[in-house]
DNA sequence: GATGAATGAGGATTCATTCAT
DNA sequence: AATGAATGAATCCTCATTCAT
């Protein structure tokens, strides 16, 4: 029998015991649960009961609440936040990457509805959870996207002060797109999540990121 | 001096009668703490204690917890989204009226900073809880602020169904900007709700919005 | 001996100051929805409401809400327990006694809806409120119906033992009668309480007595 | 071992599992307290404790307050209402008959001492509560219950409009009898459920049923 | 690995009662 | 005499967590 530390090479792609199957699902469920309602307004009887279990079965799989709620951040952010971490490192022309980074950004996002929608939650509650995950990450990410702006913002026309202002700005409007489709579903009958509006938004995001670092025409 | 029950026309700013006071003081908690927590964080212990009531006290003021943060939410968002209805409705010269609004929207935004994590909240709750509020402004003035977008976006290079999107990131960059404050000034130490960093910020809108709203020269 | 707050002589069935009429219309009230939901199932708000007051009016008239609900018992049953003491000490002639007695009391419980069913509710919790009104009373009724009937009893052909629970079955026929009538109006349709009603129930309660004290014919 | 789902034959008066038996100590519990103090007169905690339980721990076994007092009554009044409209049903002499359904009823009612009680409550209240069990069942029987004595009645001198009376008559006083019991044990010292005094008044009732059916001797 | 049962902690809400006005 | 406001105590109920099976 392997030993549960050491995973092996192969088989990487697929959970191999039921056991982690089941640790898969609860995860899921939870990842969907926590975004849609946050970390109190989920109750572990609403994830065991979508994964067809009873409340005390989560504790085979996972410690506690909070170390569930750890876990789905770890596995869904953890994946982008190193994405964009390695992107990001391996800069060479900014202009390239930051196309690629959105795409990418995009990719992942779009693929686990949750994620961005979970971001939200940490960002609202001030991080103030247990979100080792993200504040080990969003800082060097959100520095690094400043410095690589930094270049580009001021031959834009921008402050230095700007620079800043255009990276959160461009997280909120990558996040805000997800966190903003249910309701936008549910008022307007428009699945944003649906893989052409997507793209659309990609490109969307494509064409503001030029717009941003473009020095605009002076006014004739 | 006036009779109690005649209000005397002067002193309409301020609460006469101490429940009034007290009544107000709960509403300036409540929205402190369902902004940080949300609705299913935030308990009424809590709020209570913020305003040095014991938690049934409350119920001298407000029916229920529910019927608590709907009065956050009137009081809160009511004349924020009257206000945009209004200059909405009046809107003449769009580009004018693009700053107007979104210098109005700043100022009344770090007025109360709690208004837009509470808006967020709503957005990531998908609206469920009970906001008529929300909901009732909320499509009229996105439809509005599209109708407004719409022949400068076209103007300015964009597709037709680029409009939405747009409405959307300016909507989310503004919002984004007060839920990011604290966990910024977290991580930073940097204070977004300064009044200069809400200038900036407002100076960085405006720009945003011109350039989104202006032709890019084709690349050569 | 006077009045404890100096009742004037004149007008004693007629409550003169508007504190009375007041204290006058809380008992009723109180009654009426003590009789209904007894003394936990009543709320005091409720009590003040349907007079027209906010709950904390009623301590201008009561100490407590045991000593409203004591006022009650008092002044519904003191009258009734004393027409009985009286009647019953008054006995010569036993058998025109019991008919009148009989008559008395459904006329007495007919009067005031609420009795009968105040006195079953003290039956139902043993008495244990806080009835010293009930116990006083009822001891001496019973053991002087007892003795009442006990000559005709015999005479009836019942054994000695069987006197009481003559005694008890009569107690519950009338009281019974009162206690059911909204049920039996909800389920029928027939108001018991209707002037009629109460006076067939009044014969049939004089007949009851009758075959009840008469000696069966031997089965041929 | 048995499969789970096919109950073994044998073993189907007694409870199997530690929860079921809970839950039948649960529901003694509940019998008892809710017959002496009614429904909003009685606590959960107290049910609890009477079962050496802790508070929550009832939700385990019962959705609700609400949901236990159904339990309690369906299982308690459910077999004597059945056990009434059967005897009822399968009525051919009457006669014979009525003696048959007091001895039964005596015996059910004094085998559940609670049950009497909880009735006295659900007339008390009007059967508001939630007594679909009751409202069921008790028209039905009172209604057969008048067909059934409408001739001997007849018969026996009365008028038509006194077999209602007469009915309800014979219900008060069974009823009534231990509805009375704790309280004339408290008074007299006199225990109405031990089985010597049940028997009397088994007795008493069928010579009561029989004086009232019987038409009277012209008084000479 | 799953679950029925139990529970401490807490959470919203009600209620009787008090007090200043 | 009436009431708005405040509150301690208690109530029903939920939830995360534990444990024996």
């Amino acid at each position: 029998m392997q030993s549960a530390t050491t995973t092996p090479e192969i088989s990487r792609d697929r959970p191999r015991r039921k056991g982690e199957i089941t640790r898969e699902r609860i995860l899921d469920a939870a990842e969907t649960l926590f975004a849609e309602r946050g970390f109190e307004g989920t109750t572990l009887r609403d994830v065991a009961a979508s994964v067809g279990l009873r409340n005390p079965s989560l504790y085979n799989h996972f410690d506690s609440k909070e170390s569930l709620y750890a876990a789905v951040l770890e596995r869904d952010l953890g994946p982008l936040l190193r994405l964009l971490v390695d992107m990001v490192e391996q800069r060479r022309e900014a202009t390239a990457e930051a196309e690629k980074i959105i795409a990418a950004a995009m990719q992942v996002l779009a693929a686990r509805p949750g994620v961005a929608r979970l971001v939200q939650h940490e960002i609202l509650s001030g991080g103030q959870r247990l979100t080792p995950v993200l504040r080990d990450y969003i800082v060097p990410i959100l520095s690094t996207a400043h410095e690589m702006s930094e270049d580009r913002a001021l031959a834009a026309g921008w402050e230095k002060d700007d620079v800043p202002l255009i990276v959160l700005a461009m997280l909120h409007v990558v996040v805000g797109f997800f966190t903003m489709a249910p309701l936008y579903k549910d008022l307007n009958g428009i699945d944003l999540l649906a893989e052409s509006a997507v793209a659309r938004q990609t490109r969307f995001l494509i064409e503001l990121s030029e717009r941003l670092f473009t020095q605009l025409q002076p006014p004739r």
